[in-house]
Formats: C-alpha cells, structure tokens, sequence
DNA sequence: GCCGTTTTCGGCCCGACTGTTTTCAGTCG
C-alpha cells in the first residue's frame, strides 16, 4: 500500500515537472495545494479514496481526485511516469542556479537543447547565450556566477551552522545609527530545519545609507543585488543575507511578512481579503487607509487572531486555531526540568559522567538520563555488561553526593535486525529507562522495519524510541517507515517518541509531531550529547518541539523529578 | 487544475529587483 507521504511527495514532484514543463504556472500551483491540503488532512487515504470523500477535500478536483484514485489502487500513477520522463534529468539542478527559472530553462532547451548545468556552462563560455531574445552579457556572466556558486554551495544549511552567523550580522546592524530597529526573518525564526539563507528586516529612516553600511559588512565575499530597500550579500560562509529596509512603522508587517512561511501569508491574505482587507509588507488596508498596527500581534489581532508564534506560521492549522482560540501554549526552554540521552566518556561521549551530570546541575536542571550504547554497537563502545555495572556503581555514588540532583540509570538499545533488545531481560531490568534506536539495516523494506521497531516499541523495557525516522539532514534519507503506526503503537503502549535534537537531525520530525501529541505521545526532547557543550542542543531541539504544536505537557522531560521518578515507575510495573 | 452569494469562465498574492527592453518579462521571496 502506498504511503500518504508518497503521495504527497509525487504531487509535489509534479507541480516542480510541470513549471519546468512550461505549464500554465496556476495548474503546477493546484497540485502544490493538493498536496498541502492532503498533508492537513489524517484521514487514512485508501478509506478517502473508497468512500468518494477525497473530492470533498480542498484543492482536489476531479483530475486530481482521479490521479489519488489510480495511486492507490494500483500503487501506480501512468500520468507521473510519463510526466517524469519528458523532463530532462538535469533541469532540476538548472532550477537551483540563481537567476534561472522554468522559463528561462525552457528557453535555453528549446533554442540551444540545453539540459544539464554542465553544458550551460559550457555554452556561455562560448558566448551562445549573449544572441538569444531575453538574454544578454549579463544574464550569461550572472549565470556563470550561479554556476560556480552551485557547485560550491547548492546545497541547504544546517539551521545551527547559520544561527550564530545571522545573529552577529543582527548585532551589527543594530550597531548602526541608521537602524531603529533589527530582527531575524524567515526560516531561520521560524525554526526550519535547514535554511537556504539569512533574511533580516530592519526599520530605518536612511534606508540607502543603511542599505550601503549592510552590503560593507566586514564578512561580505560579493554583493549579489543592491537596491533602495533590498541588498543581498553572499557572506565569506559562503551563505547569502537578505536584508530588507523599511520605515519604522511598517516595522511589525514587514518582520511578519518576510518570516512568512510564504503558505502562511498566502492563507493570512486571503483571510483579510475575506474581510475586505489587503495587506503586504507595508501595512494592513481597508481601501487606502493603514490599519495601525505596532507589534505583529496586532496584526493577528486586527485579523480577529491570537499571536500565532513563528514556529507556527507554516499553514498547518495555526490560523485555524488562533480564530479559535485554541493554539497550544507552546513548551518554552524554562519549563525543562531534565535531559535524557546523554553519552559519556564509557562508550563515544567525551565527558564524564560527573563532568556532564554537573553540567546539567548548572543548567538548572533537576536530573539527566544517561544512556550510552549497548554492546552491540561497537563502533561506538558499546558498554558490555560489566561497563554496565561499573557505570552503575559510578552513578549510586554520584546521586549520593549530588542529591537532589538525580541520574537516571540508561542504555541507549540497538534495536536488532528482528526488533530484539541489546541485552538479556535480567540486564534490561537494571536500568531505570531504555531508548530503543535503529543504528543498522536501514535498507530494509518500510513492512519489515515498521514490524522490527514496533517490536522494539512494545518491548516492556522501552520507553521512548530513539531518533524515529533516522535521517541526517542534507546528508541520509530517513529510512523507509510507517511513522503513522510507530505513533499509534506509541500512544497505545504510552511510550515516548524522542525528539533528537542534535542540528544534524531534528528526529521526530516536526510535521510528524503534532499527529503524535493529538494522540497522547510523549515528546522527550533528547540532545544526544557526546559532550558537557552538546547539552546546549535542546534549545533547538525545544524550537522544533514547539514547531511541532509540543506543550509543557506533551513533553516529557519538563516532569519534575518527583513526577519522572513514578512515571519510569509505572513503565517498569508494566513489564 | 481548482473554484464559485463575483458560480461554468476567468480569476488564482503581490511587490522588488535585474536585465533587456523602450514598456516589460522573468525571477525571487
């Protein structure tokens, strides 16, 4: 049976095929809103499929209604294929150089049969580009540029790599007489979990002069564009900044309009035109006149909406939920109460385990879960069982000394080829917690993998799963899962779901994460730490739990210490 | 391709910037 996220995934593909197509650019859009509009939806989709319900769904008509239809029972779409086919394998990449687009790719192939970056490449140094309508010796050198810098730097950013860099340049703006006022914009506030680049606003009443400070920023390798009120650099990282200038009062709608995400301004517009309002990034309209607003929430407010934070704004429902009055009180860092899945210096961590449990105490925290690697994960150390003693005795001396403060006895479980456990049941019982994770096989089939973590799941000795989709962002594809049966198992079987928050994996998904806490799962917002710096992850792993919809209560580790202690109680009388 | 108290056609978010034009198309966010 296919996946909805399959699904969603070809719709998605086909609205890209399309735009490079030369399609009409509103039919591509119809499959990307199909596509979303299947994404909001949790109805299972064989049973949409058979009931006829799928054509009451938003965006899907009857072309697409019939497409889902053929998907599902047959597993197959004629229409994808054939579409797939017609497309240059090469012209994805095209996409990605800057400057070029469908219809600029769809010139070059139809007058110069271009279809890979290398032969465009090859025909602007040739020159064959400075005759065609539309183009000139710009285009071609700009495109040149594009061609160098996608093959240095065509992939994302991590989100960490970026967030230090794109708060020093926040910093030097606001060092600037000209700016009155200075913020992050885009993904990066949003929390995304890769950032193509850095956007900041900035409120000024020198917009040029400002604009000129920006672009001799002492990291700028190029200005790419320079504007009245925009200015793009490419910074010595090798990532680009965006910085938009407005004036002070169009401060709040500006910071609100390039935080986007562009579905949730799409989503926001069409609800003010309801109301017969227009908005941008200079104000709010009825007609010619600016509805005054001072801070974003006044504009969710003039919407007849509650403040729907960044995390949020990514038209999953929060608009929905915000006319309601029913947007989650997001889980905020302050309300963490301790840390699990640390590693220590007794298998690949580098501290140890007084360095990191202090650590902790210093953070403020009440406990700290310890879980190193079991024993058959020996590229890493796995602990045999008598490190697992040794370790043991360590930490009852350490909570004697150490008390209130507490660690929690753990073991971060390879989950077998067939779902077993790392250890016999008499060790398994030692520890006060065990997170069961995937560090092999990854090339199963989804039917096998879901069965062997279901397995590992109900296992009585579990109680949270490790890193649930087992991707590396930009680097390793999650592994082929049923995510929606790894949550149901979870929530019949009241184990916990880890949300990973190491930068390189972000793992509970967040999209994934809001169907996990409608049904009651437990988020345990983990930072992997290999060492005392790592326990800094969780803040970001707290950003992508509240883009997820986590609250206080849907998070595991903000349970007090007295409150952790029954709950592992109640998972171990289980057994 | 979707949608509809602007309803079966004609819209579909919209503004800035660049480069190629001589009034606009393409790209981007």
């Amino acid at each position: 049976m296919i996946s909805r996220e399959k699904v969603i995934r070809m719709l998605e593909d086909i609205a890209v095929w399309l735009e490079l197509a030369g399609e009409n650019p509103f039919k591509s859009r119809a499959y990307s809103n199909a596509a979303r509009s299947l994404e909001k939806t949790d109805a299972d989709l064989t049973r949409l499929v058979q009931t006829g319900a799928i054509y009451k769904i938003d965006g899907i008509g009857e072309a697409i209604g019939k497409k889902l239809t053929e998907l599902v029972e047959t597993g197959r779409l004629e229409y994808y294929e054939k579409l797939k086919a017609s497309i240059p394998p090469g012209h994805l990449d095209l996409l990605k150089i800057g400057g070029l687009g469908p219809r600029k790719i769809s010139a070059l192939h139809r007058t110069l049969g271009i279809t890979t970056v290398g032969e465009l490449e090859y025909a602007c140094l040739e020159n064959r580009l400075l005759d065609l309508k539309g183009f000139g010796r710009k285009t071609q050198d700009n495109l040149l540029i594009g061609i160098a810098r996608f093959k240095k730097y065509a992939q994302r950013h991590l989100w960490d790599e970026v967030a230090g860099q794109a708060e020093e340049l926040r910093g030097f703006l606001l060092a600037l007489p000209e700016a009155a006022a200075a913020s992050l914009a885009g993904s990066l506030r949003r929390g995304y979990e890769t950032i193509k680049d850095i956007d900041l606003i900035a409120a000024s009443m020198q917009p040029q002069k400002l604009g000129c400070a920006f672009a001799r920023y002492g990291r700028t390798a190029a200005v790419v564009a320079q504007g009245d009120t925009k200015v793009s650099i490419t910074l010595d990282s090798g990532v680009n900044a965006d910085l938009r200038i407005v004036a002070p009062d169009q401060f709040p709608y500006a910071l609100h309009h390039f935080t986007g995400s562009r579905e949730h301004n799409t989503a926001l517009r069409g609800r003010a035109k309801e109301q017969g309002l227009r908005m941008n990034e200079y104000g709010l309209f009825r007609g010619d006149e600016n509805i005054v607003c001072r801070s974003e929430a006044d504009i969710f407010a003039a919407l007849g909406l509650a403040y729907i934070a960044p995390e949020l704004r990514e038209n999953r429902g929060e608009i929905e939920a915000a006319e309601k009055g029913a947007l989650p009180r997001l889980v905020e860092e302050n309300d963490i109460r301790g840390i699990f899945h640390v590693h220590t210096n007794y298998s690949d961590g580098t501290a140890g385990l007084e360095e990191i449990a202090l650590a902790a105490r210093q953070r403020g925290w009440q406990y700290i879960g310890v879980s190193d690697h079991s024993r058959s994960a020996f590229y890493a150390h796995g602990l045999s069982v008598e490190a697992v003693e040794r370790q043991h005795a360590e930490i009852d001396r350490l909570n004697a000394t150490l008390a209130p403060f507490h660690i929690f006895k753990g073991i971060e479980s390879d989950i077998g080829p067939d779902g077993g456990l790392d250890y016999e049941e008499d060790v398994l019982a030692r520890f006060d917690f065990v997170i069961a994770a995937v560090h092999s096989g990854f090339g199963m089939p989804e039917a096998r993998m879901t069965n062997r973590i279901i397995k590992a799941l109900a296992n009585p000795f579990t109680v949270m799963l490790a890193h649930p989709t087992g991707r590396l962002l930009l680097s390793r594809e999650p592994y082929a899962v049923d995510m929606h049966r790894i949550i149901e198992t979870a929530a019949e079987r009241g184990k916990a779901l880890e949300l990973n928050a190491n930068p390189h994996r972000l793992d509970l998904d967040w999209r994934q994460c809001l169907s996990a806490v409608q049904r009651g799962v437990k988020i345990a917002v983990n930072p992997d730490a290999h060492a005392a710096e790592g326990l800094e992850h969780f803040r970001l792993g707290v950003k992508i739990a509240r883009k997820g919809w986590v609250t206080k209560d849907d998070c595991l580790n903000c349970l007090d210490l007295e409150a952790m202690k029954r709950y592992l109680g109640v998972g171990r009388s289980k057994k």
